[in-house]
RNA sequence: GGUCCCGUCGUCCAGAGGCCUAGGACGCCGGCCUUUCAAGCCGGAAACGCCGGUUCGAAUCCGGUCGGGACUGCCA
C-alpha cells in the first residue's frame, strides 16, 4: 500500500513554525517510504482565509524545500484540494450520516445546550456528557455525529502507542453548521476518507479529537488513517509557541536572513534526530533515517539561539559564491542600492572574511558597509572606548603618512607596513590597530583590518585616517 | 471540574533491564589562539521529578504521587 500523507494548514495566517515542522514531518515519512505528499488548504473558515494567506503558505513550504505530489496548485487525481471548493460533498456526507442514522438534525439552542454542559461538569463529568440525540428528532439545525455509546473508541498512535477514549467523553459534536457549511471534524475526515489518506500525523492538539474523525470515518464505512501525533512546540518560557517568543511564521525567519537549510536540519531536531549525536545533517540523510515511529513524545521547546548557531554552520559551509550570492540582496537592502561590477569586486577580497563571522545574513551587510558609502558616522561605544585614549590623534597620522608611502596596496604589504611602524613607535599592536579599525570601519568591531583596508583602496583609507584625526577635534 | 497526553543536564536529542561513574548538541564558565569580533581548539559545571514494587540488577518494566501540557465551540 502506497503512504499517502497530507498536511492541511489553515490560510489564516503565515505559516506557523508548528505546521512547518508537522508538514516537514509528512514531507520525511513520505520521501521515505516512496510515498505522496499532498498540501490540501483548510479554507472552511471563510472569514479569516484569504488567498494571499494560502499564497504565502505554499511558498514557504516550497522555500523549506517541501515539494508536493498532489495538492493546491499542482492539482491530482481527487479534484480540488480546497475545502472551501467542496462544500457540496460535506453536505451530501451529512445527509448520508443522518439516512444512515449515524448523525441527527438538532435545533436546540445555545443556551440549552449550555445548560446541558454545565450540569455534566457540575456532575463532574464531561461537559458533553449529555449532548446527545434528542427524544423528538429535528428536521433542521445543526448537522451532529451521534457517537455509539457502546464501546470505547482506541487506535494505536504510531508516536503515543494504544490511546483509548470512553464514549460517554465523547459529545455528539457539530458536522455541519446552520449555515451548511461543514466544521473542521467534517471536511478534514471526508478529505482523509476520499483522498485516501493512509497515515495522519498531526499536532497533539488534535489527539482529543481523534476518536471524532475515526467515528466519522468509520460511518462513511471506511478505514480510518493510521495516527501519528506530534509533540507540540513551545516558546522558551515553556509556554505554547506564540508570537511574544519570537517568529512564529517561516516567512518571518527567510526575511531574518535564516537560511532554508538550517531551518529545515533544526526543525527536524526538534522531536527527532537521525542518532545520538548527529547534530547536523542533509536532506538526504533525514529521508535516510526518518521514521514516524521514531519521534519523540515530549514536547520540544523551541529555541532561536540553537538555530541561530546552526544558521551560522551552513553559512559557513557554503562555498564563496553561493555565500556572496546569499549575501548580496542583503547587502543592498542595507546599503540601499546596487552596487557596480568594482564594488561587487571589493567585497569579494573580503568575503571569506566576513562568511566566517555571519551567523545571519544580515550581519554580513554590517559588516561590509563601510565599503560602500562614507563613514561619516562612527559608532558612539567604539569612539568612546578607542578614540578618547591619549596618542590616537599619534597613532592615526603616523599610519596615514606611512600608508601613503605603500606602493603594492594589498593585505600582507599593509600588514608589514603598520607592524613595523607599530613596533619604531613602541606600540602595542592591540592599542595601535584600534584606532585605525575606529577611523577606517566606523566600529570597533570588523573583519579583520589589513584585509579591509586593502578591499578599501589606498586612497579612501588614508582619507578615512585623516577624517578620523580631524574629527577628534 | 472532566478527558487525554507527557515527565533524562537551563534547552533539544541519545539511552528500548546490566555496555550509564548517563552520551552528543546549543547555551553557560575557564583556557589556548589572536589586530577587534567571530570562527577554531582544549577543559569544566550541569539531568534520570518523587515514593513504592518487579528483578541478582532499573533512567529503562509496573503502580501511585507530584508536576507540566493539550482539549473541553455552529475555530482549526
Amino acid at each position: 500500500m502506497t503512504v499517502r500523507v497530507r498536511v492541511a494548514p489553515s490560510p489564516t495566517g503565515n505559516l506557523h513554525v508548528g505546521t512547518a515542522r508537522a508538514a516537514l514531518f509528512n514531507w520525511l515519512y513520505a520521501r521515505a517510504n516512496d510515498g505522496v505528499f499532498i498540501v490540501r488548504s483548510d479554507d472552511t473558515d471563510l472569514e479569516r482565509s484569504t488567498k494571499e494567506y494560502e499564497d504565502g503558505i505554499l511558498d514557504s513550504l516550497l522555500w523549506l524545500g517541501l515539494d508536493w505530489d498532489e495538492g493546491v496548485s499542482v492539482g491530482g487525481p481527487h479534484g480540488s484540494y480546497r475545502q472551501s471548493e467542496r462544500f457540496e460533498r460535506y453536505r451530501e456526507v451529512a445527509e448520508q450520516l443522518v439516512a444512515s442514522g449515524a448523525a441527527y438534525y438538532d435545533d436546540r439552542a445555545a443556551e440549552e445546550l449550555e445548560e446541558l454542559r454545565k450540569t455534566a461538569q457540575a456532575e463532574g463529568k464531561h461537559p458533553g456528557h449529555y449532548i446527545r440525540r434528542p427524544d423528538q428528532a429535528a428536521t433542521s439545525g445543526v448537522i451532529r455525529l451521534s457517537i455509539p455509546q457502546d464501546s470505547a473508541v482506541e487506535f494505536d498512535d504510531m508516536i503515543r502507542g494504544h490511546v483509548s477514549f470512553e464514549p460517554q467523553d465523547v459529545d455528539d459534536f457539530v458536522i455541519l453548521r446552520t449555515n451548511g457549511i461543514p466544521t473542521y471534524h467534517l471536511a478534514s475526515t471526508v478529505d482523509d476518507v476520499d483522498y485516501e489518506i493512509t497515515h495522519v500525523a498531526r499536532g497533539e492538539d488534535l489527539l482529543p479529537s481523534t476518536p471524532k474523525h475515526m467515528l466519522i470515518a468509520r460511518a462513511m464505512g471506511a478505514d480510518e488513517p493510521v495516527f501519528a501525533h506530534l509533540p507540540l512546540l513551545f516558546g522558551t518560557d515553556g509556554k505554547k509557541l506564540s508570537k511574544r517568543h519570537s517568529a512564529t511564521s517561516l516567512t518571518e525567519y527567510r526575511d531574518a536572513g535564516f537560511l532554508a537549510d538550517a531551518v529545515f536540519n533544526y526543525l527536524c531536531l526538534l522531536g527527532w534526530s537521525v542518532d545520538g549525536d548527529t547534530t547536523i545533517f542533509s536532506r538526504e540523510q533525514a529521508i535516510e533515517a526518518f521514521d514516524l515511529a521514531d519521534v519523540s513524545k515530549n514536547p520540544a521547546t523551541f529555541d532561536p539561539e540553537k538555530l541561530e548557531w546552526m544558521n551560522g554552520e551552513y553559512i559557513r559551509a557554503m562555498d564563496l559564491p553561493a555565500f556572496m550570492a546569499q549575501a548580496l540582496p542583503h547587502i543592498e537592502k542595507s546599503v540601499g542600492r546596487a552596487l557596480d561590477d568594482a564594488e561587487i569586486e571589493s567585497f569579494r577580497e573580503i568575503a571569506a572574511l566576513v562568511q566566517e563571522r555571519t551567523k545571519l545574513l544580515p550581519e554580513a551587510a554590517e559588516q561590509v558597509r563601510f565599503l560602500f558609502g562614507n563613514v561619516d558616522e562612527y559608532d558612539q561605544k567604539s569612539w568612546d572606548k578607542v578614540m578618547t585614549k591619549d596618542g590616537v590623534a599619534e597613532i592615526l597620522g603616523a599610519a596615514s603618512t606611512r600608508l601613503s608611502g605603500v606602493e603594492r596596496w594589498a593585505a600582507d604589504a599593509i600588514e608589514d607596513s603598520l607592524r613595523s611602524m607599530l613596533s619604531e613607535m613602541e606600540i602595542g599592536v592591540g592599542k595601535g590597530l584600534q584606532p585605525m579599525r575606529v577611523a577606517v570601519t566606523g566600529s570597533s568591531v570588523s573583519p579583520p583590518l589589513f584585509e579591509s583596508m586593502a578591499a578599501l583602496g589606498k586612497q579612501r583609507t588614508i582619507d578615512r585616517l585623516d577624517a578620523a584625526r580631524a574629527h577628534l577635534g
